[in-house]
DNA sequence: ACCAGGCCTGACAACGTTGTCAGGTAGTTG
DNA sequence: CAACTACCTGACAACGTTGTCAGGCCTGGT
């Protein structure tokens, strides 16, 4: 392997040119008052080193110092949902030459918090977060710097920043309402983590549509901090070996609805036990019944926060924003599997 | 909303410590030789000002002159190969304190140089590149100055540079001959675009079996460049439309696979055409019957490509490598649907 | 009292680039 | 022909940091 050479810079175009350094950056930077002469010489000469201008040391000099860089802590890049909003940010920040770094802080917040810092070190532009942990404030001075920053699905905590939400609470309300509307009163709830935000925002969408339905919260029927589908399957067997068990399930997050699915059908009862999820998951219509999910606007939730990321970065700095977008109850078959008890539209009892 | 304050620097971090700059760049960094005084009185300072370094200054100044940042060019970082890959490089590169871009090339040559230049320009310490185009001779004067580059999943071109592969003629070889031992000779072969290398091979693993096995290839059921799900299930209802209809599928590529699974659904054959697909899809395991499919090691592709980035990044310059690392066959029930003829130890028809 | 040696500290230049400004040339005008 | 432009060009400093090196202060040995 032949020794490594040294990259060329402006000063070595320079000399090859037999002009000023400072011509090179008004060619390279397509500067107007260049006389054309120089301009082909310079652009000769840049061709044959075939230099590549360093973008680092540029912004380090240039006003503003943007380094056309911006910052993603998602939860996990390899998830679906996390993906899905990295590209929707990526296509956003494309069309402006702005490249993207990403990074997965897996619900720890010692890693958000490292990550973040991390970012700002290489001084991003700006920092897109899906946070983890429950306190902001590392980012206070940050942010009065003039950092923008702007918070997908979970609202920041004691920082004053914009954020882009899913209606989980309306989207959780209207996934139960839906099993209620198919005759279910035992509605058993599966959630994630209980110190993530949605997490009970979605919880509390559960507990709006038992109340309007009147029906009583049974806590037994009520499963938090599940972190895997594993856990999810073993939660659902241990509910339908109860000596009254559910005749529906909500689960509030796609892992927790995959591993109800494979409890259902371990059990073969996947026919008669009405299913609900909350998140989308891929290919889900190929499955007999097909599963009946709420899903977010995962596109739209990261346009939306790319946008705003960018609109504050062309100056706009009018107070925080918080942005909530729909979610969609997509009928699959699993939510309308009937329950023993009629409709609700006066919610009376009936014999099942 | 109020001003926003500019960044503190060293040289704030000095002034208000009462010590030359450099003594500040020192303790930052934590050499030896400062009196325990002065670290006290800077750390304090910093820690007043909440001063945060500039590594990209830093990086500008300091001999080997390393970002501390590699660039990822993938297919598509929304598709679970890409972010699978993603999220194992992404793994090893966290331990390094190295952070990583990602970007989407979209099997577009252009987008696949462009991106290459932005990462490049960022002064990126390495690349880990999935490439589109058939030429990366741009990347040879990148090359030639130091950085290293590993290719993943498909080959580089007029470019000496380090390879991770699937043995993608090996699997796709596997798949046809596991058809061919469950009784099938008519088997259609369904391609993504004959442009991409690992296309090529995969279709030369199925002409190997069907060689191997003596079947005759028949080009009307050789299908190429099918490049979404929708496409897929149209090529897939005109196969089983023909006169001498296909007895089974092998599916190259895992968008494909899925079309060609609705296709079979819809009409109602998923129980009498077998089919085989290549790549993993999520969740295969719920339909009924599952699919059998060529799964590639996504996180060992990534892993292998990262911790040879990271050796050629600690100095390792010998000769470019190449890895291979072999798929493995998941059956999952719609790749053992008997066909019309024996198993073909002894390659003599018989009978339907 | 003197000097060698070690230990800290800071001045200065440098990384690769751009902003500022002064100077030089040529063309136009009175 | 002087004076005034307009137009190009390059010297220099600066961005925020680190490498180099010289110098100051001790300490201890003679």
């Amino acid at each position: 392997m032949n020794e490594p050479r040294p990259r060329p810079t402006m000063r070595d175009v320079a000399a090859l040119s037999g002009v000023s350094l400072k011509t090179v950056s008004r060619v390279v930077n397509d500067e107007a008052g260049v006389s054309e002469d120089l301009v082909t010489r310079v652009r000769a000469a840049a061709r044959t080193l075939d230099y590549q201008p360093n973008v680092t040391a540029s912004n380090l000099r240039r006003s503003g110092g943007k380094t056309q860089t911006i910052g993603l802590l998602l939860e996990n890049v390899a998830n679906p949902f996390s993906s899905g909003l990295q590209r929707a940010i990526e296509d956003v920040a494309r069309e402006r030459g702005v490249l993207v770094f990403a990074g997965s802080v897996d619900e720890d917040s010692s890693r958000e918090r490292d990550l973040a810092t991390a970012f700002v070190a290489r001084r991003v532009d700006g920092l897109i977060i899906v946070p983890a942990g429950h306190d902001q404030s590392y980012l206070a001075t940050e942010r009065r710097s003039g950092t923008p920053m702007v918070f997908v699905d979970r609202a920041p905590n004691h920082l004053d920043a914009d954020a882009v939400l899913s209606d989980n609470q309306a989207g959780s309300r209207a996934a139960v309402t839906h099993l209620i509307d198919h005759g279910h009163r035992r509605i058993a709830y599966l959630g994630d983590l209980a110190s993530i935000s949605t997490a009970v925002e979605r919880l509390a969408g559960y507990t709006d549509a038992l109340d309007h339905a009147r029906v009583g919260l049974d806590l037994s029927i009520v499963r938090q901090d599940i972190r895997t589908s594993d856990q999810a399957t073993a939660v659902v067997i241990d509910l339908l070996t109860m000596p009254d068990p559910p005749t529906a399930v909500f689960a509030s997050q796609n892992l927790v609805t995959i591993g109800a699915i494979r409890a259902l059908r371990s059990r073969s009862q996947h026919q008669s036990i009405a299913l609900v999820g909350f998140d989308d998951i891929p290919l889900i219509d190929l499955l007999n019944p097909g599963v009946t999910l709420v899903v977010q606007d995962v596109s739209g939730l990261g346009a939306t926060a790319a946008d705003l990321l960018f609109r504050r970065l062309d100056g706009d700095n009018g107070p925080a924003q918080r942005c909530v977008l729909p979610t969609t109850l997509v009928v699959g078959g699993s939510g309308e599997i009937r329950g023993p008890y009629r409709s609700p539209a006066k919610p009376g009892r009936v014999a099942p």
